[in-house]
DNA sequence: CGGTAACTTGAGCCGCTTCAATCCGCGTGG
DNA sequence: CCACGCGGATTGAAGCGGCTCAAGTTACCG
């Protein structure tokens, strides 16, 4: 996106501040504005009638969200931890793209590099094993360098420390178990010595290779 | 695509006819190709090395594969039926989208529809239970209005005609279960009436609503 | 410190997988 | 035209991984 382009768009922009759990889309509601995630980290996800619920994906500072859908949304997000976003109008990007064809290109290049995440996810979600997940998880979150302000790490003494925002239960909606599962197999891989946990949000990756091979399915 | 772009594509083009079970596309390999689906169906999957599949998507007539990748293939395709394609190099189709913003448009919209029904998907293997997996495959099945060759349905007196030219492990790869809880699920909704099992290949669906409240995880 | 929400741990159960046997459909050759 | 053979599908029995339910523990915040 170009400084003139940003510039067009940023008029119709209102910045918004959101605690952890509030909505910021409603799946199903009709799709008037698009956001960008400036601090924080969100969940996308799709629910069933009796609550069942699947976490798509989770956004982090620089996502955009609710992007690529037709009229309505379909998929609600929700603030993980404490969010701040830009709204803007649906509209006014459409008719951006229209005469900037620069932006049609970056918004193919972002819904191409989702689809490629979504079908990883979906070999996760199909065919591994819990802790294979779990170990998927991790090695995901481990390859998040600092592009959001909640995935960030460092590599101390101790090896690379990721950062969790979200509650167990959201890590067991991203990978479709439940929160006593992600919690017996974080005792698990910590038993075998491929991560410490440090706090209840923050891991530290111990042995990444075992980890990736593991998340690999070897 | 307008006619003239077409023209321009189809120069490079080469036709291809494979036989049931044949690679289209090496998953990995490098992505020099893209090809549309003239008639049959295929299968895009992706592996884990000690052979654990999870089929992504089945491609019918008029869709296009190899596309939503960067310089590799991430998931591989494989014939399921004869197939028939027409094969296009990668390059020609980035020229023309440079010189075609109207190719963009119409490339981003192929492929944010694949994320919706990627992210539907995810819901399905993260959360749904066997049987409510089975009744929104054949739902979205009978959904495809003749749109494939393979996917055609019509509606004699028995009710809705949906068939299934792919194998049962090909079903199972696809909604993240073995064969045997295929076949027996299939069982258990002809035994409650919803469908009918014609033949292998072909199942009726004689109670749709019912079908598609179970599909809803309802 | 107390209170509460989130997380961990434990025990038992259930749905799906695994392994194995049988059945069916279809093409082939006698 | 039918017997045979083979790959794929169904069915059965047993085991197990992850779920459910329940209790205990920890982190966090006022």
């Amino acid at each position: 996106m170009s400084g003139a382009d940003l510039d067009r768009l940023a008029a119709t922009a209102i910045v918004i501040t959101l605690r952890a759990g509030q909505s910021i889309i409603e799946e199903g509601g009709i799709a008037r504005h698009f956001f960008t995630l400036t601090s924080g980290t969100a969940r996308l996800f799709k629910s069933l009638p009796d609550a069942r619920q699947q976490i798509v994906s989770f956004a982090g500072r620089g996502d955009l969200l609710g992007l690529a859908y037709g009229a309505r949304y379909t998929t609600g997000a929700e603030a993980v931890d404490e969010v701040r976003l830009c709204r803007f109008s649906r509209q006014g990007l459409h008719d951006l793209a229209d005469a900037f064809p620069d932006l049609k290109r970056r918004l193919l290049s972002i819904t191409s590099n989702e689809l490629v995440l979504a079908q990883e996810q979906m070999l996760l979600l199909g065919r591994k094993k819990a802790c294979e997940r779990l170990a998927s998880f991790l090695v995901m979150r481990a390859g998040r360098t600092g592009d959001a302000d909640a995935g960030t790490m460092a590599r101390p003494a101790g090896g690379w420390v990721v950062s969790l925002p979200m509650r167990r239960v959201d890590i067991a909606d991203y990978l479709g178990m439940t929160i006593e599962t992600v919690s017996r197999n974080l005792t698990l891989l910590k038993a075998r010595g491929l991560i410490g946990v440090n706090t209840l949000h923050q891991v530290a990756i111990l042995d990444l290779p075992a980890l990736e091979c593991l998340a690999a399915g070897q």
